[in-house]
DNA sequence: CCAACACATAAGCATATACTAATGTGTTGT
DNA sequence: ACAACACATTAGTATATGCTTATGTGTTGG
């Protein structure tokens, strides 16, 4: 189940650290552990785990390999909240409208 | 982490079977329980994980407890989706616009 | 009041998960 | 070519999780 990985993905903090900081903009193997007090494998296989779910996705450059958020899994989230769409609160729906306009 | 909750408790399959039954409106214990081929105790440790994470609330209802959607934890999910609003794809704006029309 | 009901909690167990240490793979500069 | 680098994979281990069985708690009808 697709979302099954997803949400599995998104409950360790480590890997809600990772993604958040792929919000910014893409980031090698590196740089994301930066900050994080965890060892290269664990990274490595955090990141194994956000790409199998479709949370990110990679793209080798030399010797680097860099992140970045995929969309495809943003968008199932999104699916997937659409549903409870009468329960979302005023304010969500407010505070989402303020990000569209910082986009710009 | 209150996100760390909220992703746990969705990260498993049988609990959000139970939580999508509840998105049509509150339902008891049992109810939610008929057609998961699970036993009682393993519906009623599933709705403690989903109410612990601030996704349902209960209210007595003589010997039946009635649970439904909270909007807290909806509220936390599409709050912490809106930090990757700039990787929404158009289609999940117009999926949401379109469950915004039906709830009329 | 007490038996049946609706649900919760406790204890025990099998499996999944996140970690570390060790090793493997691919790339680059010299 | 090869040493250093960036990252992935493997194996092993401690802990977390989801289940079942057994039992507890609160409520209601007869």
């Amino acid at each position: 189940m697709v979302d099954t990985d997803i949400f599995k993905a998104l409950a360790d903090p480590t890997r809600r650290r990772v993604f958040e900081k792929l919000a910014g903009g893409s980031l090698n193997a590196s740089a994301l552990r930066d900050g994080l007090e965890i060892s290269q494998p664990a990274i490595s296989q955090h990141l194994a785990v956000l790409r199998a779910a479709g949370l990110v996705r990679e793209q080798r450059q030399g010797r680097f390999v860099n992140y970045e958020v995929d969309p495809d899994g943003i968008a199932s989230i999104g699916t997937w909240l659409a549903r409870y769409r009468a329960y979302w609160p005023k304010r969500i729906e407010a505070l989402s409208d303020l990000l569209k306009d910082m986009d710009q």
